[in-house]
DNA sequence: TCCTTATATCGTACTTTTACGATATAATAA
DNA sequence: TTATTATATCGTAAAAGTACGATATAAGGA
């Protein structure tokens, strides 16, 4: 089985990284969302662009339903509440045992 | 420089990972935040550790202030209302977009 | 000065991710 | 049947992430 924690981070991964926010976006704009409108939006292979998809579907952040050759995929609404969800339980909720306007100071080294 | 997409991918894959999602709720708990308190906390190598605070670090996601030979580390509060808004305007955002219960169906194969 | 404490960084090994081209599969059209 | 289209998966190479022990540095105490 997989903890709550363990998930939350997997999406969180999920969600890491450019492609994949991009395709999100498209995702969201749009609901002819065939694989293949993906790939043309996507500057990389067909190839490369099938596992991010199957990352975001693993994921539980989009879903994939076949339609003839074709695969139609949309974002999971259920999956995006859950991480809402969590979201707030969690990291929202760091913030307001923080104090305002804290200001970034010297880190004793800092060479990258 | 950095595009935004770059850098919210940047924040959220800090975020994909469950030794850093405990440290982030360790610190949200204490103020307390030495470095050592953290690896008492957490049942991996210093050195271990403090690489993962490295990565929240240039995430922005949490500050080091230096305190006699420690370093005292704590939540920031800009990088995470930064995270905040940028989530809104883009994930959040999203799922308005979509019909709400979605059920997810068969995919082609799905053999993990 | 020497020792201890706290912490960052280095070197390294292993694993995972990311990208590609090639290929297999499944559905439809000719 | 054969060809085409759409897409997932395989094999692979390069890059990045994750963990460790060892080490360097900086501050403070004996």
């Amino acid at each position: 089985m997989e903890d709550e924690t363990t998930k939350l981070a997997k999406m969180l991964k999920a969600l890491g990284n450019p492609v994949r926010l991009q395709i999100l976006t498209y995702l969201a704009s749009t609901h002819s969302c065939i694989t293949n409108d993906i790939v043309q939006q996507i500057p990389l292979a067909q190839s490369t662009v099938s596992q991010h998809l199957k990352v975001l579907r693993q994921a539980g952040l989009i879903l994939g339903e076949i339609e003839g050759p074709a695969t139609c995929y949309c974002l999971s609404a259920q999956g995006f509440s859950w991480l809402r969800q969590h979201l707030t339980l969690t990291l929202d909720g760091l913030l307001i045992t923080q104090e305002p306007n804290l200001i970034q100071l010297d880190i004793r080294t800092e060479t990258e």
